[in-house]
Order: C-alpha cells, then sequence, then structure tokens
DNA sequence: CAGGTAAATTAGGCTGGACTACAATTCCCA
DNA sequence: TGGGAATTGTAGTCCAGCCTAATTTACCTG
C-alpha cells in the first residue's frame, strides 16, 4: 500500500510530466511538494526502488506503467471526489479542490466506484479536468487556449487551468462559469488582452488568465 | 494540528473511558489500537506533554478537557460522514465504518458542519450512536440493552454497540433495522437467550448479542 | 506477608520522511 | 572553450512512531 507522502509523489510527477516535456525535474518536484531538492532525490530512488518511476539523476524522472496507473487512480479519486462535494453538497469549483486534496488518500477505491456510478460516470469535474476510469483509461479531449483563439472564434468554455480559487471565483463573477458559450471579439497580442462576448456582456482578460482557460469549438 | 495518530489515540481513549470507569489503561489502549504496549507508553508521554491526557503511570490515563474537544470532533467527523456515505450512497450500516474509519481525518471541520446541515443536524449516526454537536455538546440518550428487558416489555431498538460487519448484517437479515418496535417474548438467563417478536416473527439471540443492542421503551 | 504473575515501563533500535550544508554536475554565455 | 550560476546529488542529522527484550510495579493468593 502507497504511503500518503508516495501518492503525493507520483501524482505530482504525473501533473508536471503531463505539463511539459513527458519529464520531470528535481526541482519543479521540490517545488510543487513544498520541500527541499535533497528530499525529492532521495524519494525518487525510494521509488524508483519500488518500480513506480525510472529515475536518471541530473535528468530526470518519468513515471513506469505502474506509477501511471497509480497516478490515475490518485487523480480519479481526487476529481470524483471533488464532483460529488459539488453534486451533493453544492459546494462551488473554488472550494472541493483544498478538501479533495486530503480525502483523496482517505478513499477508498471501492467507495470511488460507487461515487462515480451515483454520478453517472461522468467525464469530467468541476473543472472540466478529465476524470480516469476505473479500468484505467484515461483521455484528454482536445482543446486548445482562449489565448489562441482568433477574433470571430465562437467557443464553449471547457476546462479551467489556473484552479487557484481567487481565479475560479474572478471567472463565476464574471459570468464564465464551466460551459459557458460565446465569442472572441478581440485578440490583441500587443496589448496582451482577449475580449470575449458571453450573452451580449463583454469581459477582458489579461493574456495569462486567456492561457489558462481552456475551449472547444462553440456551436 | 493534530497527526492522525494523535487523533486515532484520542479517539480510542475516549471511547475506552465512556465503555469503562473513565480511565484507560496502557494494555486496552494497545489491543484497540494494534500496538504494543510499550509504543503506548511512549506515546501517552507525548500526549501528556501536549496536555491532552493527564496520565499517571501504571494506573491509567484520561482525557483533559482539550482532549476531550479533541476526540468530540473525531467521533463527530466519523458518524457524520458514515451518515453522510448511508443517505448520499445508499450504502448500509455494516460498510461505512471502515470508509468513514481512514476519512474522519481527512475531512475539514467546515466540510463537517456543510454536511450537518445537508442531513437536518442529525442527532444519532446509522448504528444509533450520538453525534457530538459542532458547539462541543455531547449527550448519550438513556436506554438499555436487550438482555436487561423483562418479558413482555415493549421496545424500539435505538443503537448497535457490536458494529462488526458480520453482526450488522445478521440484525438486518433476522428483520431488526435500527428503529425496529417489538416486544420481548422471554429472557432465559440460566439458558442464556433472549426471544423477541417484531411483526408477528420470533427472533432467539444468545445473551451476548442481546447486551449489544440498545433499547428505548416502545410504544 | 512473601512470592508469583500479569501488566506496565524502560531501554535500545529501526524505518520513513523530512532538513541543512556541502559537493558534484550541467548549462549557458562570454 | 572556460568558468560561473543554477541545479542536483550526497552525507549526516532529526523526529515521529513503531518494535522487542529486559526490568519494574502492582496485585492477589497461599
Amino acid at each position: 500500500m502507497a504511503s500518503l507522502t508516495v501518492e503525493n509523489y507520483i501524482k505530482t510527477i504525473f501533473q508536471v510530466c503531463l505539463s511539459g516535456d513527458g519529464q520531470a525535474a528535481t526541482g519543479q518536484l521540490a517545488s510543487a511538494l513544498g520541500v527541499s531538492p535533497g528530499t525529492v532525490t532521495s524519494m525518487l530512488k525510494t521509488l524508483s526502488e519500488s518500480n513506480l518511476v525510472t529515475y536518471t539523476p541530473y535528468e530526470g524522472v518519468r513515471l513506469t506503467h505502474a506509477g501511471n496507473a497509480l497516478a490515475l487512480r490518485v487523480v480519479r479519486r481526487h476529481r470524483l471526489t471533488e464532483l460529488f462535494l459539488v453534486k451533493t453538497l453544492n459546494m462551488t469549483w473554488d472550494e472541493v479542490h483544498e478538501e479533495a486534496e486530503h480525502m483523496e488518500h482517505a478513499v477508498s477505491d471501492r467507495l470511488i466506484d460507487r461515487i462515480d456510478e451515483f454520478l453517472g460516470r461522468p467525464e469530467a469535474d468541476p473543472h472540466g479536468d478529465p476524470i480516469p476510469r476505473s479500468d484505467g483509461s484515461f483521455e484528454i479531449p482536445a482543446s486548445r487556449t482562449l489565448a489562441e483563439c482568433g477574433v470571430g472564434d465562437k467557443f464553449r468554455l471547457s476546462r479551467v487551468i489556473d484552479q487557484s480559487p481567487e481565479f475560479l471565483r474572478f471567472l463565476s463573477n464574471s459570468g464564465l462559469p464551466l460551459g459557458t458559450a460565446g465569442q472572441v471579439v478581440a485578440n490583441r497580442i500587443e496589448a496582451g488582452i482577449v475580449t470575449v462576448s458571453v450573452e451580449g456582456q463583454e469581459t477582458t482578460l489579461g493574456r495569462a488568465a486567456a492561457e489558462k482557460i481552456l475551449v472547444t469549438p462553440g456551436r
């Protein structure tokens, strides 16, 4: 049985690998986990001995098949927990991450499967993050960032990368919850802004914010 | 912030104290927690230094005010979690204890308060165990064991002490879920059995089983 | 009231997971 | 292409929790 610490390392390696070149560097893990680089190095050896990762000193770490499977289980627990809290208790998308961060290590896979069934086998969590399935399969739907859209593009807001409570609350307050349909009315690279129109209402976002929002082509 | 281990020690001390003379012995804690006696002794010193317990070597341990408050918070989290799982996912009373055992350390008090509200501030969990309130108050309703009832007594099944899945399933299968109303038709101390009638159906229990079932006077 | 037994404590040791300080490596640029 | 900066790795230390074995205490009974 993987310890809470091991699960967190594996999950973090998974996320860093996904958002980069498929490898995770010691320093990235150290800052993501809030521990010192030396601690990460020694843990990577441990994980390597457990055959959860392949580790090449001074180069990086990547998940083995077993490591990937564990990461997907942890991510699945996290995301289904988030959605469960939203659906049952009417919690908001900015509240659930913190709770799920702890609960993901405490709920059994059996319980998670029941939650999955109760929720009707959802594909995504409240932030639009795809949910790994119980058979270990995992697909990331195609999408692009709002910053990549051209003027006139119609879109549907499908996923939010920056999940800080502040950003999520900003989106809610701006009438931009998940699933929102809209159209890009301006995208000025020089000025670093993107303006969208949603139900007649225009909102302007900085480029950094627009890059944290994923969209699919709108209707 | 109390560690998972500390929370488990405090909760166990609480339970042992309640079911006995208000003190917990080292050996009782060791077997309840599944650790060696020596381990308990050293942990009791730690807890004592944190002012969660008062510890007298060779005599026993009892909770301080702070220790009692912590125990009630853990018990509250456990019991509300159990009821939440039963209400939302239709889990059965023999399934939820194990899950709650882990989740009680992972859910925040804020989340628990929302669950409490969602459930309508219930008084008892699926086994009839009373739920400590958020203000720290805690009352144990008066009751007696089925073994203490006399022939002819009408009762309502209010709480089950033995919460092993096997026993709970036995009760369910015997038509004796929580809340069942019935009447004692025999109580033979020499034979060590108690026979009850529920909706015309008679069931005979051993004395040990009858002592694990609490009842309130029926209508 | 002496001695045996059961329970509790002490002593010493181990492992997981963290730290700091220092050494090695890699990278990048002049 | 050499050298400094940034990144990694190594070594040694610490603490929480656990163990076993040896010792001490408390209690009970003859």
